[in-house]
RNA sequence: GGCUCCAUGGUCAAGCGGUUAAGACACCGCCCUUUCACGGCGGUAUCCCGGGUUCGAGUCCCGGUGGAGUCACCA
């Protein structure tokens, strides 16, 4: 029975039989055909929209079928570890709607199946790495990273497969003596997988996202548990999810090719698998070789949760797009159920695509118009008013001053069945409203080809001669008609179009004189509505200080 | 290089052996219109290539090609 002997020798402390684990996180009482699902990111620090991209798909898969998303902190590398990155995480998440029912949370951890950091959860790791090892399928290798490297060197100079397998794993039949004097000379180890696997042997997986999936067999004896005493993600993932009784596993594909590994270790353990959902990771356009790549850490930070959370955009709007790409049939059933919440859709892993997705910009500032056409102007300011708090401290005092101004500005042309969709992020947003401030305001767009200096003073000048605040929007309309037709401008485009050469221009480009003194644009909503909201006094003042630029 | 996944317009994509090959974004034109936005109408543009199977292939099979991922004591 050395193998038990060996067990002891490295485990001394570990007292637990799988059995007493098995019992301590027992079957989740869930309804039938529930899903239990996870998000298991590492705390670097840095999460991107391929993240939160994933994330929903738990979220939803979860909810969805009223089952349970729970987060577990995958901390098992501590050379990678940022501090403070969990609480920036859990914010992010939770600012674009993503809440656990369980696991690591902002006020600590809930749940009955923790530890939920893999940190913590050592012993349960060693308990079965002791058990693999006393059933002879696990064993402790000494072999030293120049060793390694050595056997990587040769093995790539005769074209084999790199790795420790076969012949080169030296150390999977150590004797007990042996070990016990490598350990005496304080000798470090880790634990490999004594792999029976065949890599002309094929075995088959169904994917919830791909269907069936074909790999050979993991031949390699990998590293399951690492000189630290805390494991490789390969063996944490297996243990953590079959203990923490998740059904659904829900990764990015660049998982797929450790599969076999996978499998493999759940057989090992005697365990049932979870269903895979592979899912697709994001890509961009590379600026400089024109090709599709995927979303890197490195060289996209504006693709950073942060970076949403800065432009302002919605959080809404984020999760509606990324929905629109996680389930293809999302954008019609928004369509017919325009005021339904997202979490009315039905979700499905059959649905998602398995085939790369290019991140696409337009398509995010299109649903997010549209997100914020269904939303009230007071649930505008509100977002507003957060955004600035957080991000443009700045607009802050400005913003709140005017509320009520503000309330009335988002809600231009915002009612009845063809609302204005001019607002499409916080940013974006201030800009476009940002002349109705006079800290903020200034000529920028040219004043009309069509109409001549000396015609836009003159337009001007009468326009303020003949302005009253009480005219309604025909009345003031009127007036510049009026005022159009005098100085040899055509009352109706139509006119002019037809004949051009008997007129200057048409009222449109009177009135974008007007529109130019009062908003610095050519372009902008209804000019009698801007009015009412700027107030009269700021009308004269402006049409006065545009007059003035002809001088 | 081995292994794996993927392949329909510029982008996201429906399609499941017989369709005029949906729809959305973007783009262009027209209409509406005092500008813009909205809305309406229309348009440009796609089945990676080559072999099979079949009366018939975007759809099934094989082979290329291309793209992606992965081959750590990182996740």
């Amino acid at each position: 029975m050395d193998r038990k002997k060996l067990a002891n020798l490295l485990f001394p402390r570990i007292k637990d039989t799988p059995d007493d684990l098995e019992a301590r996180y027992p079957k989740r009482n869930l309804p039938d055909g529930a899903m239990v699902t996870r998000l298991g990111p590492s705390p670097t620090g840095f999460i991107h929209l391929g993240n939160l991209y994933s994330a929903l798909a738990d979220e939803r898969l979860a909810h969805r079928s009223g089952g349970v998303c729970f987060l577990r902190i995958e901390d098992t590398d501590d050379k990678r570890e940022v501090e403070g990155a969990v609480p920036a995480l859990l914010s992010a998440l939770h600012y674009f709607g993503i809440d656990f029912d369980e696991g690591v949370g902002a006020n600590g951890e809930t749940g009955a199946y923790g530890p939920y950091y893999q940190s913590a959860r050592k012993d349960i790791y060693q308990c079965y790495v002791k058990h693999l090892v006393a059933q002879g399928k696990a064993y402790p290798c000494f072999m030293s990273e120049e060793e390694i490297a050595d056997i990587r060197a040769s093995q790539e100079q005769n074209k084999e497969n790199p790795g420790i397998y076969g012949t080169y794993a030296k150390h999977r039949d150590l004797s007990f003596d042996d070990v016990v004097s490598r350990i005496g000379e304080g000798e470090e180890f880790v634990i490999r997988l004594r792999s029976e696997g065949d890599d002309q042997r094929y075995f088959t997986v169904t994917d919830a996202i791909r269907g069936e999936l074909s790999m050979p067999e993991n031949v390699q004896d990998v590293v399951i548990l690492k000189k630290t005493g805390l494991p490789t993600y390969h063996f944490a993932h297996v243990v953590d999810d079959h203990l923490m009784r998740t059904t659904h596993v829900v990764r990015g594909e660049e998982w797929m090719a450790s599969l076999p590994i996978h499998v493999q270790l759940f057989e090992a353990l005697g365990w049932e698998l979870p269903v895979y959902c592979h899912n697709t990771v994001l890509m961009k356009i590379d600026e400089e070789s024109g090709q599709k790549r995927k979303l890197s850490k490195r060289r996209d930070p504006e693709l950073s949760l942060e970076y949403y959370q800065k432009e302002g955009y919605v959080p809404e709007a984020v999760r509606e797009y990324l929905m629109t790409i996680l389930n293809s049939d999302y954008e019609e059933w928004r369509t017919a159920n325009p005021d339904e919440p997202l979490e009315s859709f039905d979700f499905s892993a059959e649905k998602m695509g398995s085939s790369g997705t290019l991140f696409d910009l337009d398509k995010l500032n299109d649903v997010s118009k549209n997100v914020l056409a269904r939303m009230t102007a007071g649930d505008i300011l509100s977002f507003m008013l957060q955004w600035a708090a957080e991000y443009q401290p700045a607009l802050c005092s400005l913003l709140t001053a005017n509320e009520d101004k503000l309330v009335r500005i988002f809600d231009i042309d915002r009612d009845g069945p063809k609302p204005r969709k001019d607002l499409v992020y916080g940013r974006q947003i201030f800009e476009f409203i940002s002349y109705f401030f006079d800290d903020h305001f200034m000529i920028r767009d040219d004043f009309p080809a069509e109409c001549s200096p000396k015609d836009c003073k003159e337009i001007l000048r009468r326009y303020l001669a003949g302005y009253d605040p009480g005219d309604d929007n025909s009345a003031w309309f009127g007036k510049i008609r009026t005022l159009a037709g005098d100085l040899g401008y055509a009352v109706k485009p139509k006119d002019h179009k037809k004949n051009p050469e008997l007129y200057k221009g048409h009222v449109g480009h009177v009135s974008n004189v007007i529109r130019i003194a009062l908003t610095g644009r050519s372009a902008s909503p209804d000019l009698w509505t801007i009015q009412q909201i700027m107030g009269a006094d700021a009308v004269k003042r402006r049409i006065a200080e545009a007059h003035g630029l002809f001088d």
